[in-house]
DNA sequence: AATCCACAGGAAGCCCGGGAAC
DNA sequence: GTTCCCGGGCTTCCTGTGGATT
């Protein structure tokens, strides 16, 4: 009977204890708040560069640079809003499209996306490139109008040797009789037009917008901002923001950041029932963030590489010596027979290991040992105890928590 | 100064699954 | 069905290299 009295109201008990949050979306990186602290200059440069838009003019295309966090994104779709808003107001028709570049990473997949925008249905896979590009442009050009194509982490593209498509929609003005296209390319690499077709390069940096990162006090602005409409008054404890703010600063001032450790605490809070954010609070979201994205990109890793992982682990906590792609790649292949896997060549695992690499799960540096070679010289940057069990029971079908180290060769 | 280790990492090409078109 | 494309994972083969040792 009591239980059942206490599970009955259990959602208005959690509803109840609510006390924190108000709109706890405001603090995502999704919302695009309708200020944006210390970005006016950007705001301003980017408005008075499309602005020929709206007398039927071609804009300059746009490259635009920043590291992440630093409100590229959000201040390019913003104005871009302002742009079909103010075009439709004068009843000239600009047309705006959002492409992340780190999702649709290929040329084709940018292309068919983009044909999309224009109600031309293109499978995923099977058309050669130049067809899609065909159907994009005449799906495009069947009418007078502007087009912005917002392109958000361009450097993608240039990454993986797609480069090419850059050219053809630089140029793709030439090929259109009524349509016109200009092209912003957000990029998190500053350097990344290095790497660029020099006739792409002067094409695509007509203007260039530089956006530097937050410091600690901008941070606590924007924070203060969102923190009015998100939270319940009086709930943020006094040093809570500045931390949050000193925090992601460090972290090259990115924004993302300080939202998320804003949120997380306010999450940590609200769930031990407190009634305020303590600094407390926020340095607990700092630990919980960092472990979370490095579980979670271990979890979705391949099955090879959870194993190459799961070496890198065993082998640190041997402890010694430091670890060499060598030594990795032995027990790697030594793990596999164990767990009855096809083991990949050396040259695949050390591939492997730049990717665990950029994803932050380990670091790994090029070293020369003189007469002894040159090899990576890899460190774990996680929680060792927790993956390693993750690890395991990720792969529990091929019990390798009982795989035992070989002894150590003597040098 | 020459040698040589233990790899790094580029290039090319294979194979496979997914899909379109004929 | 066959034949064509695309992309991703992978292998094979390769050339390159920093610096301790000879």
């Amino acid at each position: 009977m009591d239980l059942q009295t206490s599970i009955n109201g259990i959602f208005d008990n959690i509803l109840e204890r609510e006390q924190i949050f108000v709109n706890k979306e405001v603090l995502r990186h999704s919302y695009t708040p309708l200020e944006l602290p210390h970005r006016k200059i950007e705001i301003h440069k980017l408005a008075f560069i499309l602005a020929p838009a709206l007398k039927n003019e071609t804009p300059s295309n746009i490259l635009i640079y920043g590291k992440s966090g630093t409100g590229k994104t959000i201040v390019s779709k913003f104005i871009c809003k302002e742009l079909e808003k103010t075009g439709k107001k004068k009843k000239k028709p600009i047309q705006t499209i959002y492409l992340n570049c780190e999702i649709t990473d290929t040329k084709y997949r940018v292309l068919a996306n983009l044909a999309k925008h224009f109600k031309k249905e293109i499978p995923f896979t099977g058309w050669p490139t130049d067809k899609v590009y065909a159907s994009f442009l005449k799906a495009v050009d069947n009418k007078k109008r502007s087009i912005v194509i917002l392109l958000d982490e361009i450097d993608k593209l240039v990454q993986k040797d797609e480069g090419d498509i850059l050219y053809n929609l630089t140029r793709i003005n030439d090929d259109l009789k009524k349509a016109r296209i200009s092209i912003i390319g957000i990029s998190n690499n500053l350097k990344f037009t290095d790497y660029l077709d020099a006739r792409v390069q002067s094409s695509l940096g007509g203007e260039d917008i530089v956006f530097s990162p937050y410091n600690a006090q901008q941070l606590e602005d924007i924070l203060k901002q969102r923190s009015e409409i998100a939270f319940q008054q009086g709930v943020v404890g006094e040093f809570v923001i500045p931390l949050c703010a000193a925090l992601a600063a460090r972290d090259h001032g990115d924004a993302r950041k300080a939202l998320d450790l804003l949120r997380v605490s306010g999450e940590l809070a609200e769930r031990e029932g407190s009634d305020k954010i303590t600094e407390e609070h926020v340095r607990k979201a700092n630990d919980k963030i960092e472990s979370d994205t490095v579980l979670e990109a271990s979890r979705t890793l391949p099955t090879q590489s959870k194993l190459v992982l799961y070496t890198i682990i065993c082998l640190d906590e041997r402890g010694g010596r430091t670890i060499t792609t060598g030594e990795v790649y032995d027990t790697y292949k030594k793990l596999c027979k164990y767990a009855r896997i096809d083991s990949l060549t050396q040259r695949r695992v050390s591939d492997l290991i730049l990717e665990l690499d950029m994803l932050g799960i380990l670091s790994s540096k090029v070293v020369s040992k003189g007469r002894y070679g040159r090899t990576k010289e890899i460190k774990l940057d996680i929680n060792q105890v927790q993956t390693k069990i993750l690890l395991s029971n990720a792969l529990k079908t091929r019990n390798i928590s009982n795989f035992k180290l070989p002894q150590r060769k003597l040098h």
